[in-house]
RNA sequence: GGGCGAUUAGCUCAGCGGUAGAGCGCCUGCCUUACAAGCAGGAUGUCCCUGGUUCGAACCCUGGAUCGCCCA
């Protein structure tokens, strides 16, 4: 047995931590072999991306992934849980540019070349750091299969994901209207804008008729608009064919303002009669529903603006004013035209764009896209069988729902950071330029690229590869098998740990990562990347509101990991999750870094630090192979069976909470069966047991090696099912109590086998009874301002059998519990000479607590207290009789109900009944 | 406009058909040789409103309010 009895009072986290990291990660705990026995089991963190530190979703993310991971681990099966990171194309590409800025520099003009060498050098400094941070969550990953999406094998992953869609139909190339973010100057998808109500304007204005008929009172038409500047692009105006103020105008044409260009007058039953004017602009170019009616009439779709949001030639007079500037002088210059009617304030939705914060204009330009249908509906035809299986299971629906209406993909991004598209013009084809005829050879490398070129285009083809990189989440979407090896599907990884087990992550990437995911593993596994998908929900600042870089209200886990410690933090952000998949809300003091809630769990590690050292202090003589030894159920005490009853029980209702992702319940339990049961109880109970003071008889030490038996296997096993909530205090404290070397460690140990034999229900149902007993004294002396050294006889009054039995059993225990001098019990009609004196006395139910004292005691305080059981037992006893009288209740509820109540109308008058009885005794 | 979630003690949240629970905070008393980051005792609630189902509703159903989120 190690000599841990001079541990300090307090737990120190910081330390201990910190070792145990390093411990774990030299030891290759965490680095499984893909040979290695036991049901494989896996996992792949949701990758970080490399621009990012530490944030409080990472902590809850990975808290939650660890728990689950640590635990499968103590079921013997062969864990792998997988780390890495993402490139995060736009969010790194937008940071170097901001440096090259600073510099006075573009990105072309240092050449595409050398901004990667900087990116890649600005990763390797940066990338690490959240790694590190990751670290020191004690995650218990497997280092050395760390990945990057930009590592060379995901990268031909990625190139061979995009050749096999391109082959099979999935990949298209063409001009559609994309959202342009101009702040990236790149394509972004569908997703990756956020719709934001904003107050702006409807700005009315009115387009002259080419050819005023005689007859015709309309000289104009009017439109309304929150864009004016796209009236640039204007190639018609729409109504509703059956709008009867219009209708006889189709066909003739307007003059379109600043341009002169005459645009007709369409019908299309897609225009609202109602909103506004009943007359819509129609500018294709510039916006999707307007695209879609031009596609409809045939109708040209005339860009007027460039890519970085200044207008163009086609602006006229506005070429080369900023989108907003221009918007601004087309507004001026119709009112000087006296064609503006009126400007109303008007709010409406504008599309943001998600990571440069501007509004994204929509654009008319030549993408990639994937065609996603023919991959939904696989998703939707594996998840008719339940798979993947989400927990909770409303997540499905949201899944479900999204596949149904789904879109195609821009994959294309106008950016040099990330995988470039695998995708090569023949420019010799098209003298040597790309055009939008230049014929493309989609192929896993260059050379294999000009070899096709050269098949179909002769040997002197030239080949350039198309200078964009592909959306980040596209390699993402294939992380759960990249990352095992494929598209090697018989590397020894993708076979045993492919599918993974279990996706944990936040309910805000469904769509982002989780439908990719699936959608891809579909198309190339056949299979369903995860069986579970365990879903979360989002930390929340102090104020309910979603932490963020942008909002500034990020809380830094580090600096509660460095007050309160690692696990502490794991620990409060999981018994925080209980409830299913919702957010969770961080109580935190921003003036000084403290976080009650985290406080709580740090109090609670401590609490187990001192629980072990107080072990350690009265068991610390004994070996620990005698410790070991099998506990003789013969020689064991009611209170030990108590407690070992209770550790199955919590052993078995932890065990499940895990298995069913109920993390936060099986966090509660745990620490309700720590504090209460095993230090508040237990412990308590025992201290007598080992604390012999005089020369000791052989049964007394027996008794005590008995006790010292029972502590040892409590704390041993609750160790273990501690141990995926707060992995370093349970190693730590395993390590204290067994004396194994740190070689040998908890981590790998095997989850305590369940003991059905000790589970016994009645025995913890007297125990509770029991402890209200003793709550009843306690109270009672409480109540009477009895000293707390002061030892007074305590006689219990009960004609309940199993109760008098319980309390005469637990003699000792009440007597250690209570500060009594002598416990005595007896049936009512033992206790012929009940005194009429002032006593100290109290009831609860059938149970009459007597401290037979006199005197130095608050006779008034005891009368209260008296008094207001009575009340509480004359409302129960009122509420019960009405319940019974009903004749309803008698005949249609179930028997045990029935019956209950009516025990339960028994308890209160016999309450009742005692507490009268007292009260006139301390009267009189 | 469609959908989802939340609403329970001062705060953060469990409970989801049988007389309301925990932690923190609060009040009282304790430095009882594991722990004051602790121990013992205590107080605290029209379970958002509204009908309905039921012998019985915080829990199930109808309608509504407020807050939050997702999709269009």
């Amino acid at each position: 047995m190690k000599a841990l009895d001079a541990l300090p009072k307090v737990y120190d986290p910081l330390g201990t931590e910190t070792r145990w990291q390093r411990i774990w990660e030299e030891s290759g705990a965490f680095h499984p072999a893909s040979n290695a026995q036991g049901e494989p089991f896996s996992v792949v963190i949701p990758p970080p991306n490399v621009t990012g530190s530490l944030h409080m979703g990472h902590a809850f993310n990975t808290a939650l992934i660890d728990t689950i991971v640590r635990y499968q681990r103590l079921q013997g099966k062969n864990v792998l849980c997988l780390p890495g990171t993402d490139h995060a194309s736009i969010a790194v590409q937008t940071i170097l540019e901001k440096q090259l800025k600073e510099e006075g520099l573009t990105r072309e003009d240092i050449g595409r070349d050398a901004f990667l060498k900087r990116a890649l050098a600005w990763k390797a400094q940066s990338g690490g750091k959240i790694v590190d941070q990751l670290r020191r969550l004690g995650y218990s990953v497997d280092w050395q299969r760390e990945r990057f999406t930009l590592d060379e094998k995901l990268s031909h992953a990625v190139s061979e994901a995009f050749v096999r869609l391109h082959d099979q139909g999935l990949i298209y190339r063409g001009e559609y209207l994309v959202n342009w973010c101009p702040a990236s100057g790149s394509a972004v998808s569908d997703l990756e804008v956020e719709m934001k109500e904003v107050d702006g304007f409807l700005w009315y204005f009115q387009y002259p008729l080419s050819v005023v008929s005689e007859s015709s009172a309309i000289t104009h038409l009017q439109v309304a608009t929150t864009r004016p500047e796209t009236m640039l692009g204007d190639v018609a105006v729409a109504v509703n064919p059956l709008d009867d103020r219009y209708k006889h105008l189709v066909g003739q044409t307007l003059t379109l303002p600043f341009i002169g260009r005459q645009i007709p007058i369409i019908a299309d039953d897609h225009v609202d009669q109602t909103f506004g004017t009943g007359c819509v602009k129609v500018t294709p170019a510039h916006d999707p529903n307007d695209f879609a009616i031009g596609q409809r009439h045939n109708l040209p779709q005339i860009t007027v603006m460039n890519k970085d949001g200044t207008m163009n030639n086609q602006a006229g007079q506005f070429k080369g004013l900023d989108r907003f500037e221009a918007r601004r002088r087309v507004v001026e210059c119709l009112k000087e035209k006296g064609l503006l009617i009126k400007t109303e304030k008007y709010r409406h939705s504008v599309p943001f764009s998600d990571r440069g914060k501007v509004p994204v204009e929509p654009l008319l330009s030549t993408q990639w896209f994937v065609k996603m249908e023919p991959m939904a509906e696989r998703c939707r035809a594996h998840l008719t069988k339940g798979e993947p299986n989400f927990v909770p299971n409303r997540w499905e629906k949201v899944y479900r729902d999204w596949l149904l209406g789904i879109r195609d993909w821009c994959i294309s991004r106008q950016l040099w950071w990330g995988h470039r598209i695998p995708a090569w013009f023949v420019i010799s084809e098209t003298d040597n330029t790309v055009t939008e005829n230049t014929p493309y050879i989609v192929a896993i490398s260059k050379e294999q690229a000009y070899l096709k070129a050269c098949q179909q285009f002769g040997d002197d083809a030239q080949i350039q590869q198309d200078e964009d990189v592909l959306d980040t989440w596209f390699s993402s979407g294939l992380w759960p098998f990249s990352t095992l090896g494929w598209p090697d599907e018989n590397h020894s990884d993708f076979e045993c740990w492919y599918p993974t087990s279990t996706l944990v992550t936040g309910f805000d990437i469904i769509f982002f990562w989780v439908a990719r995911m699936t959608m891809m593993a579909g198309l190339f596994t056949g299979r369903m990347p995860f069986k579970d998908v365990y879903i979360h929900g989002l930390v929340r600042d102090e104020q309910n509101r979603k932490m963020s870089k942008s909002a500034g209200n990020g809380i830094d886990p580090l600096l509660l990991i460095d007050r309160y410690g690692t696990d502490a933090l794991r620990f409060a952000l999981v018994k925080e999750v209980a409830g299913a998949g919702q957010d969770i809300r961080l109580d935190y003091d921003r003036s000084n870094d403290t976080s009650i809630t985290v406080e709580a769990s740090r109090n609670f590690a401590n609490k187990l630090w001192n629980a072990t050292r107080f072990a350690l202090m009265n068991i610390g003589d004994t070996s620990f192979n005698e410790l070991s030894e099998d506990i003789d159920f013969d020689l064991l005490r009611l209170s030990d069976q108590w407690i070992l009853s209770r550790l199955s029980r919590i052993n078995l209702t932890t065990s499940n909470r895990y298995q069913e992702y109920s993390l936060g319940e099986a966090a509660k339990g745990l620490y309700e069966f720590i504090w209460n049961d095993f230090c508040d109880w237990y412990l308590e109970l025992i201290k007598p047991r080992l604390n012999i003071t005089h020369q000791a008889t052989e049964s007394e030490l027996s008794d005590r090696k008995v006790s010292q038996k029972v502590i040892f296997k409590v704390l041993r096993e609750v160790l273990v099912m501690l141990h995926p909530l707060m992995p370093h205090l349970s190693e730590e404290l395993w390590h204290g109590i067994t004396g194994f070397p740190e070689q040998k460690l908890l981590a790998l140990q095997l989850w305590p086998e369940l003991e059905e034999s000790f589970l016994n229900e009645e025995l913890e149902l007297s125990f509770a009874e029991l402890f209200e007993s003793i709550r009843l004294v306690r109270n009672l002396r409480a109540v009477a301002g009895v000293k707390p050294s002061q030892e007074v006889p305590v006689r219990f009054v009960t004609r309940t059998t199993t109760l008098a039995k319980t309390l005469k059993a637990a003699n000792s225990e009440i007597k250690v519990l209570t500060k009594a001098q002598k416990v005595e019990v007896f049936h009512p009609d033992e206790l012929l000479d009940r005194p009429a004196v002032k006593v100290l006395a109290g009831v609860a139910g059938d149970l009459e607590v007597i401290l037979p004292i006199e005197g130095l005691v608050d006779i008034q305080a005891l009368r209260d207290r008296l008094q207001k059981d009575l009340s509480k037992a004359n409302k129960e006893i009122s509420i019960l009789s009405d319940r019974l009288s009903n004749p309803n209740f008698a005949n249609k509820a179930p028997e045990k109900v029935v019956a209950e109540c009516k025990m339960k109308l028994l308890d209160a008058q016999s309450q009742a009944e005692l507490a009268e009885q007292r009260l006139f005794g301390l009267d009189n």
